[in-house]
DNA sequence: TGCCAGGCCCTCTTTAGGGCCTT
């Protein structure tokens, strides 16, 4: 039988900043699929990318320079997530982030991106717009979602996504009255404009 | 060695500035 909701790929970087333009580098990776509101498979691997984390993103992650010389090599584990999603359409917490990541990771790879990212934070800024903030912590606390583990490690925060992904998909179906969430919707909703939601949302109801 | 982003979104806006989010 075809799943209710399509499959999706919620994904969460750990790196060594901000940007790989400034020559920083993914240092964990962690990929849910998501499918009809239930967490289906899982990947997970910390990497070796050569670089040296700093003091504070080694507190802030957890992930210690000796983690990080013990891990597999970025090459081998970027070559591994790429076959793990395949042409997943793909969701992430504040996706300009993680897609940045995911490009220059794949890009030293030979590889290019296959689909185009839903962010989830775009979509809780507009479907949740009275919470006190958007970040990824805040927004399990403020819905009661389940516990995934320490934040800031790439699966428990992709997990945590994932759960706000299918509550989101939760609203827009049930208070929404929206029978159809798909990836291509959840793009269009996060380019939608706050002030046109209510007028948006309303002409997609059935 | 030392440095360290950037796109979105709101508003006291558009000839701009600053907060939010990710590590």
């Amino acid at each position: 039988m075809e799943p209710r909701l399509e499959r999706l790929a919620v994904i969460d970087f750990e790196t060594s900043g901000l940007s790989p333009a400034s020559g920083c580098r993914a240092t964990e990776i962690a990929i849910v699929l998501l499918e009809d509101g239930a967490i289906v498979d899982r990947y997970q691997s910390l990497m070796n990318a050569g670089v040296v984390v700093p003091p504070f993103i080694e507190q802030l992650t957890g992930i210690s320079n000796a983690m990080l010389r013990a891990a597999p090599p970025a090459r081998h584990v970027m070559a591994e997530a790429a076959a793990f999603v395949g042409a997943t359409p793909l969701v992430a917490h504040n996706a300009s982030f993680d897609q940045k990541f995911w490009d220059a990771e794949l890009a030293r790879l030979g590889l290019a991106r296959r689909q185009e990212f839903a962010c989830s934070m775009r979509l809780a800024r507009r479907l949740l717009p009275d919470v006190p903030n958007h970040k990824l912590g805040t927004l399990a606390r403020q819905l009661a979602l389940p516990a995934t583990g320490r934040a800031h490690r790439a699966l428990a925060d992709a997990e945590m996504a994932a759960w706000l992904v299918a509550h989101l998909e939760r609203m827009l179906r049930e208070r929404h009255g929206i029978a159809r969430v798909d990836h291509a919707l959840l793009c269009r909703l996060g380019n939608v404009a706050k002030a046109r939601m209510p007028d948006f949302l309303n002409r997609l109801a059935t």
